[in-house]
RNA sequence: GGUCCCGUAGCUCAGCUGGAUAGAGCAGCGGACUUCUAAUCCGCAGGUCGUAGGUUCGAAUCCUACCGGGAUCGCCA
């Protein structure tokens, strides 16, 4: 549990005592009651709010409250000081020694610190990259796919069971796009001059290999079928070789699903009717005319009666369509079956990555799961925004006609796993992104990557360097947490400490909102904090980590640093990131 | 026109789902290297938190309206 639940946990009990003699303090709703560290520390190490927020429920002033309560947590072990500031908080200052046996804690667990059980081993699906299985990955796909994987891990570490799944839109015609493509592929392998790729076909050349695949599995057989037979057939292959791609370009990210969920088996297996049928059995299906978007009419405007889903009732700002005019499925209908059958897999909490074009979906993705699992269910949709990538200060021009959009290999080949995943993170995911090749390879602490990874390097470095100077000294984990972590008197040490220490409650709280990139920050600040109290030695040697003639004080500052150095490797991890021990 | 996202220092962005005097980095200026890899650090300077209302003990954060930027808008996926 971290500190402020704790402390929280030991403020209800008090105020649980306190009501037997004050009946006004007697059974009052503590869900407001929150215990957090005050932005400024001057301020003291803990915070609440019990007081005011209970003044009301209670009758009772703020300050009368505030100052029972700071009795009760004055006689406390670990405060130090109890006292109200301004309106009524109270101000909780815990004494060195608590800090101390933190530090210890966090040795102690290693790399599983911080680890929590909110998740408390609920299922949560998670969808990303999902790209259409037609070529391989451009970098428009990177950011949502290594958000979606770093979710995974960070929900994993909140004590989710998580599922990451990968949504195969092979049903479209997209696909059948694909197969026309491959199959000019084909005639090519077979000697056939094909000359320039016609427009609306894809040009990659990617699909060569397809082609001479399917030349080789089956001569010129194809040739001779009418396009009804030949196109199942290619179809199928080229399919497959994509996923192929995809997949290897995932896992040059370090990206694995355990699902691959195929839309054509969706329509195969009769899933949508019955999905279908079932919003109908709810009323929740009609055919009507819709009203044309309002201000900007599409050209070819005309009213039609259409099969729509009433999404409206689900707070949605128009009902929508299930069918196209040719009487098949629009994307919605698989869609809304396709989330339908991860409910029914015992998936309660579903979230989707989605790039920024699709803003627009997602309210009537929410409607009809809403609709489906009568509110059993929940769906948050994180869209990720736009990445532009830049190139010696200039934005890189990307364009599919003229061939010259960057893949994502390409980008990870030249700037390495580790600083794309980092890069891709360090940043809200609402907020667009800029992504410089020449910064993301800079090694300056213009970097963020690069100025967290150093922080951890030369943590293990000092503790290379400490082993020599101290040949016979223990320095395992284990045995660090057990030195005289008194020596750790500082200012800056304690504060340090108290960073560390609130690492558990921040992966949480990143965990609960879906957002990975506060674990990159948090890094990067305790990198800063790192770096700077390292910088201390420089100015007097005595405040080096290293201090020869000390052994006790020296102990003391690698149990330090090197509890930040296992936060950092913790948090990286998080990210699908190496931490580096050594920069070269 | 509808909907969603964004608007915080000259620039790029955080701000822990309502807390106390709004924080970093870059750029600018001034400092610290016979080091534990200075690949870093310290200091100075810089902000009407888009605007106007509202909610309350308390708002960058929640609500409403407007302004500005972006995305999207019946059959694409």
């Amino acid at each position: 549990m971290n500190i402020f639940d704790a402390f929280k946990d030991r403020l209800v009990t008090i105020i649980h005592k306190l009501g037997e003699a004050e009946p006004r303090l007697a059974g009052l709703a503590l869900d407001a009651v929150t215990v957090e560290a005050p932005r400024d520390s001057a301020h003291g190490d803990l915070a609440t709010n019990a007081a005011l927020v209970l003044t009301k429920q209670a009758g009772m002033k703020p300050r009368d409250i505030a100052a029972l309560l700071v009795t009760a947590l004055d006689a406390l072990p670990e405060v130090a000081a109890a006292e109200i500031a301004g309106p009524g908080f109270i101000n909780l200052r815990l004494t060195d020694a608590f800090w101390h046996e933190q530090l210890g804690a966090i040795l102690r667990a290693g790399g599983e610190y911080g680890r929590s059980h909110v998740g408390a081993g609920s299922k949560v699906n998670i969808e990303y990259v999902s790209a259409n299985p037609t070529g391989p990955m451009h970098v428009g796909h990177t950011r949502g796919a290594v958000f979606g994987d770093s979710l995974a891990n960070l929900m994993a570490y909140a004590g989710f069971e998580v599922c990451r799944e990968y949504y195969i839109n092979d049903a479209g015609a997209q696909v059948e796009v694909l197969a026309r493509s491959a199959y000019l592929r084909y005639r090519e392998a077979l000697g056939e001059a094909i000359g320039e790729i016609p427009e609306g076909l894809y040009p990659g050349e990617y699909l060569v290999p397809v082609g001479k695949a399917l030349a080789a599995e089956h001569g010129d057989a194809l040739c001779a079928l009418p396009e009804a037979e030949w196109l199942p057939i290619v179809r199928d292959t080229a399919l497959a070789a994509m996923m192929e791609l995809i997949r290897a370009d995932l896992a040059a990210l370090g990206i694995s699903h355990e699902v691959f969920y195929s839309e054509r088996e969706l329509h195969a297996s009769g899933a949508i009717e019955k999905t279908l049928e079932f919003l109908d059995s709810q009323g929740l299906i009609y055919v009507g005319v819709l009203e044309p978007p309002k201000g900007k009419q599409p050209d070819d405007w005309e009213p039609r009666p259409q099969t729509l889903f009433k999404a409206t009732e689900f707070g949605d700002d128009v009902d929508r369509a299930l069918r196209k005019s040719d009487g098949s499925w629009t994307y919605f209908a698989p869609d809304i079956a396709y989330h339908y059958d991860k409910f029914q897999r015992g998936f309660t909490t579903m979230v989707d990555i989605f790039g920024a074009d699709h803003g627009g979906y997602i309210k009537r993705m929410k409607a009809a799961v809403a609709a489906l699992t009568g509110g059993e269910g929940a769906l948050d949709i994180k869209i990720c925004q736009l990445v532009r990538l830049m190139r010696d200060g200039e934005l890189v021009k990307m364009s599919k006609r003229a061939g010259t959009f960057v893949t994502l290999r390409e980008v990870v080949d030249e700037v390495g796993r580790d600083a794309v995943r980092f890069m891709m993170l360090f940043r809200k995911n609402d907020a667009p992104l800029d992504f410089d090749f020449a910064k993301v390879t800079e090694q300056s602490r213009d970097n963020p990557v690069f100025y967290v990874q150093y922080a951890h390097a030369r943590i293990c470095s000092v503790l290379r360097n400490a082993a020599t100077a101290f040949p016979d000294a223990d320095l395992g984990d284990a045995a660090l947490a057990g030195a005289d972590l008194s020596r750790l008197g500082t200012a800056e040490e304690l504060a340090l400490i108290r960073l560390l220490a609130s690492w558990p409650e921040m992966a949480e709280r990143a965990a609960r909102n879906h957002e990975p990139h506060r674990i990159a920050f948090f890094c990067h600040s305790l990198a800063s904090e790192f770096h700077a109290l390292w910088n201390k030695g420089n100015d007097s040697p005595q405040l080096r980590f290293i201090v020869a003639e000390d052994r006790d004080v020296t102990l003391a500052r690698l149990a330090l640093i090197r509890a930040v150095a296992l936060v950092i490797a913790t948090g990286l991890r998080i990210l699908g990131v190496e931490p580096a021990e050594e920069m070269r």
